[in-house]
DNA sequence: CGTATAATGAAATAAATCATTCATATAGTA
DNA sequence: TACTATATGAATGATTTATTTCATTATACG
């Protein structure tokens, strides 16, 4: 078969060559590609804060006879696009063999999020976005596999309120546990197989009148036992990993929430960082 | 909100009313709603074999000011398509107040897993998975908020392949990297605002014929332009976080490709795992 | 069957969009 | 720093595309 030449190859291609204002419009079409294909030359130059004629040497540069045979071949790949995904909800066995695998996971881990929206609590959520933005310190435990969960939570929960911190392995976890009051928070991460010590953490805290929160992947899971609190998230894939998209996912959203809640306290600090990301990144604005 | 009003819909409100020829259109629009966007008056006319002044009259008989405005509101349409899942479009309403913002967060990564299903080019993620099964050491490479998808990366290619080491602070990066032969990998992880170290191990490494592959967001990203083979995956959130979800659901893909690549060897590894664990007692027992 | 009404499409006109020009700005080099 | 080569964008011209007009054809109805 010929060698597939469509925009993105071509800019890839080509990128070593680019001048700065060229630079500016691949870097546009390669960031918003479902965008790209609908605008005209004035718009794309207008977002990508070049002039019209450069948009349109830009087209020609990467070999094309103009701006509107560049146009076409980016609508032609986003209806490949299109179809690719919806094929996929037919059949996987259309799939080249060496990304099939690739569909697969891909698509069980589509299930996995439609699968935890439809069974989230809206009352636990709101409950856990609660306790999250009341407590005066937080420890967040997770271990093994769950480890990078944890991780992430911590970062970000540290970025929004600054008195979080992460248990990851268990020397020290009672040491850290016991110096916990009525007001603190400790939240617990696991998934199968679950890690004993988890759950330990959870019921030592519960015991003791910390408040306890578990993220896990059913209802019957020995966290949700333990924790005051709980959210589900499914975390099945047909192989020896255990999916923690969905469960990230769902991190994502507390911390979303934490950060609309606590408005007055973290929206400065978060402004701050914004400008700050601004100033250093290489961003184009929202089409 | 106001009631989402688009060409579909209006067809089908208004098909009993139509003229011989709208019928003409519609039907082609329906049977063809990934080329109709992109084509001019006069071609749909074509090949809905129809006058030109009758697909203008058919978009106004729809309630549009024109032709423009009805192709625009099916443009918006298809892009809706690449990302959005239609059968959770219901749902919406039915996610109470509080938990509003799961929803939206959950189904942006939705949005995010399809777009980089859409986005996945085949022939490097085989290559990826190939340069992971064959390399004889691994350096993972990922700062900042991407710790978290590295450590998780590490953990289970150690658990594969025993030949993996995690790079998450810069002080003695090079030294490490500077050990790498060309039959090492270094995989380099990175979203915006990409660390500037990342990239920095990404070029070293290249330049002394160390194989790479970076995990980024878009083929515009500084990681792809340095790395021998990389791969994409959306991270956008309407929220000062950025979602990994989609990455992480990568890296499930290719842990699972290459756990199924070295098949043998793996099995009988993972096993060896089952027993140590259940002889140390790390996890919760089976109810 | 014949007339009134609506629908249709070819052609003319209007609008939008693309491509080129040229004066100015920028980057690279001696 | 001054000079050259190259890149850039506002303005203009060319082309494509949408809309309107109007003569013709199809349809509904008494």
């Amino acid at each position: 078969m010929e060698e597939k030449e469509d925009v993105f190859r071509r800019i890839r291609n080509k990128s070593a060559e680019m001048s700065k204002a060229q630079k500016k419009i691949a870097l546009f079409i390669e960031r918003y590609p479902d965008t790209a294909p609908f605008l005209t030359a004035a718009k794309l130059a207008e977002t990508a804060e070049v002039g019209e004629a450069t948009v349109v040497r830009f087209a020609v540069f990467l070999g094309y006879s103009g701006y509107s045979e560049m146009q076409r071949s980016l609508q032609e790949r986003m209806r490949e696009r299109l179809t690719t995904v919806d094929r996929l909800e037919l059949s996987e066995d259309v799939y080249p063999e060496e990304s099939h695998v690739a569909y697969e996971v891909l698509n069980d881990d589509l299930s996995n999020l439609k699968q935890t929206m439809s069974m989230m609590n809206a009352s636990s959520f709101a409950e856990a976005v609660d306790r999250i933005t009341r407590a005066r310190r937080i420890q967040v435990v997770a271990f093994r596999s769950s480890h990078a969960l944890g991780y992430f939570l911590t970062f970000y929960l540290n970025l929004l309120l600054q008195n979080t911190q992460f248990i990851a392995n268990s020397d020290t976890m009672f040491e850290r546990l016991s110096t916990l009051g009525r007001e603190d928070l400790v939240i617990g991460i696991g998934f199968p197989r679950y890690t004993a010590r988890t759950v330990q953490a959870l019921s030592f805290s519960r015991i003791r009148n910390v408040q306890t929160l578990a993220l896990t992947d059913s209802n019957g899971s020995p966290l949700a036992r333990e924790a005051g609190t709980y959210l589900v998230a499914s975390s099945r894939l047909p192989s020896f990993v255990d999916s923690f998209t969905a469960p990230l996912s769902l991190i994502n959203a507390l911390l979303t929430a934490v950060g609309r809640n606590s408005k007055p306290k973290v929206a400065r600090r978060l402004r701050d960082m914004e400008q700050l990301w601004d100033q250093e990144g290489i961003y184009f604005p929202e089409p």
